[in-house]
DNA sequence: TATATTAGTGTCTGTGAGACACTAATGGAG
DNA sequence: CTCCATTAGTGTCTCACAGACACTAATATA
């Protein structure tokens, strides 16, 4: 029995919520978006092997990265019998992947225009989605998706692309004020109209509230 | 690489969350305590082969199981490489076991109490905990542990042994209350003292209810 | 029949969610 | 330079739910 693992990245760009994929160059399935993944190798555990892809696709380490399920239905690889324990990380927008051969068959592609994938891997993608819904409503998975400074604007985009949904601006940031796990910077984001100001996120505080059993709100 | 499912299956017996476990008459870990569950069949779906297992295992089938996650550290077996997907399972106390070859070495240990695991199953346990804990807050597996007619007063005994804490009596009624998702029957729980009405789960309700977005506050 | 035991019920208070509209600061067009 | 368009930023009210809290009702048993 072989196992694989399988990772659904996600990013925003431009406010739209995408995933990485890679077109196959080998039967099966070929010429299909797959997701990125491989074969565990036998002296390393899922993790290591999740995090060994992730980089070999797409160049970056230090990001988020959890385990989302394991796929084992009998047809699920036409090449025999293949278990995969899918991934799910979330990348933010202002990290380039490296341009190497591996990567250079990568694409981001929006969530809600999928074409026809390789494998199970729409299911597969589905069920990172409704993870990362769900997620959102009680952690801070929602700043992976960020770089490190930004604005508040820019983090209710997030979690609109993400739920696909409009958030009122007030009650967003009431939420996120009564938190305070943000820590607003002396610097402002130009460019636009009225400066914007930046913020980081205060990791060290989150880790006190989720002690105490506070979750994140939305 | 092989891969195998095991199975967390909970209950409680007499207000006490107990796990089921099977103590090893092979090596490795002779003699210790494991939790049951075995290789995956070249021609079975891993849920399937969760099935199977609790089936062979504890001769029941019909119950709540869900996969937890997957556990793939490379030492984890001194056999050699072998992953195992755990599943979690709920079951009524009123349902006994079959005493066939297989159940005549499993045993119902208090999760407080547990001795020394084979394996990293005490680990796998502390995630099904931990996963059961959560799921009691916002879905209906409570109902999964009692039999199909239960009072009040055992449902809130359920909660309290697994969230091991006690509940207070008017909000616990009152918020399931507001939920309706029990329905009371005409017959009453004797034996005590004054007599408890007895309910029933309506699960066509709670469907409603999930499927509004509302789910199950505790 | 008196007592012990378990079942069953309502109110008040605080907190947080959601609905809602205006002012402030800047860039760009004229 | 002034006006206008655009985005940033702010406070209140209402409603629903969570948690704290104490007594009465029905039965079994001594």
């Amino acid at each position: 029995m072989q196992v694989t693992v399988d990772i659904v990245i996600f990013t925003i760009q431009s406010g739209v919520l995408k995933v990485l994929l890679v077109k196959r160059g080998a039967p099966p399935f070929v010429g299909r978006f797959a997701l990125p993944g491989g074969f565990v190798h036998e002296d390393e555990a899922l993790d290591q092997a999740a995090l060994r892809e992730l980089r070999e696709e797409t160049g970056v380490a230090d990001v988020y990265l959890e385990q989302l399920y394991s796929f084992g239905d009998v047809g699920r690889d036409p090449r025999g019998r293949v278990i995969t324990v899918a991934y799910f990380a979330l990348i933010s927008a202002d990290r380039p992947l490296r341009a190497d051969t591996d990567a250079a068959e990568a694409n981001w592609l929006a969530v809600g225009q999928l074409p026809t994938l390789a494998f199970d891997h729409a299911k597969i993608i589905d069920y990172a989605l409704e993870r990362l819904r769900n997620k959102l409503e009680y952690t801070t998975v929602g700043f992976q998706l960020l770089p490190e400074k930004f604005t508040l604007t820019e983090l209710q985009e997030v979690y609109e692309a993400i739920l696909e949904r409009k958030l009122d601006k007030r009650n967003f940031r009431r939420k996120l004020s009564l938190l305070r796990i943000l820590k607003p910077l002396p610097e402002y984001r130009r460019g636009g109209q009225r400066p914007a100001q930046l913020y980081r996120f205060a990791a060290a505080r989150f880790e006190k509230l989720r002690d105490k059993g506070i979750l994140f709100p939305f």
